[in-house]
DNA sequence: TCTATAAAAGACAAAAATATCTTTTATTAA
DNA sequence: TTAATAAAAGATATTTTTGTCTTTTATAGA
């Protein structure tokens, strides 16, 4: 098990490489995206698809076209993102799964657990869609293998 | 998606009632674990047996048989139920599931998520199978709901 | 207007996680 | 030594996640 989901995964490093590439004033087909962040195609348009009708992610139809980022939408926490594919259970969820976290009837984990989902919220509230894009476009991060 | 799989939810859950009653100076039945962790039974039974086979927690079967912890085993970190069940990917995985995580060829969130993987280490090495037996005896806990 | 392009939508398929059921084995106590 | 108990083991079933394929719709440009 990994923190997120496969699902989650892909979008968030689909939408790292769009946020790039929208920066140097391109859009990107689904093809390139896939091969740019080692993910299958197919699953990965349907990802998409799902941020697009939640007006996440920016698309045209046609020649030319392909997914990007307007400037507002490059500013969005990548919370956005997660909580439209994961839901929300990472943010607030019980530790031990219960159904939910009660500070009333806590977990013996619950303490230490909000630690946990504090430092995750964190991270994905202050990163933005597009904080890494000079950094990708210099070749400091990775987004496959 | 939760941090860890209901799999190791239910084993965590497991594991801290039957120290407790292990504490009190009990076996406990499947049965019995299964009703006050809110599990499913024959599930749940798939989960110890294989811990059970790990020596990770102590069975006996016939009358009066059932599951118990050794004073050595109550002393154990939760870390070692987590990675027989889940694997240790949690503890060393990418945030964003490149196939490894790696200083040298970070992923974007690398730096951030080396953080939440850190918490969640400290917490499940830091909390033995027994910390929470007088707490849960003293009714401050919830192992179910 | 016609054609090529590329995303959207919908149906379908495979794999993994979650859950159940039945039979076997070990242990205790009468 | 037999009967009752409870875990172990193995087979099977369901649901969710992950992944694929085909058809439709929108757009641009010739
Ligand atoms: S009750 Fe479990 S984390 Fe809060
Ligand atoms: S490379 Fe992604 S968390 Fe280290």
């Amino acid at each position: 098990m990994a923190i997120f989901s496969k699902t989650c995964e892909y979008a968030m490093r689909a939408v790292f490489y769009v946020a790039q590439r929208s920066h140097e004033g391109y859009k990107v087909g689904i093809k390139e995206i896939a091969e740019q962040i080692n993910s299958p195609e197919p699953f990965l348009a349907k990802i998409l698809q799902r941020l697009s009708k939640e007006g996440l992610i920016q698309s045209v139809k046609g020649p030319n076209g392909g997914f990007y980022f307007d400037a507002a939408s490059l500013n969005r926490p990548l919370a956005d993102i997660v909580t439209a594919v994961d839901g929300n259970a990472i943010f607030t969820g019980c530790g031990l799964g219960l159904t939910y976290c009660s500070e009333a009837n806590p977990c013996p984990l619950h303490e230490e657990f909000k630690k946990v989902r504090n430092q995750i919220t964190y991270m994905l509230n202050n990163t933005t869609i597009g904080k890494f894009n000079l950094g990708l476009i210099k070749g400091k991060f990775s987004l496959n293998k």
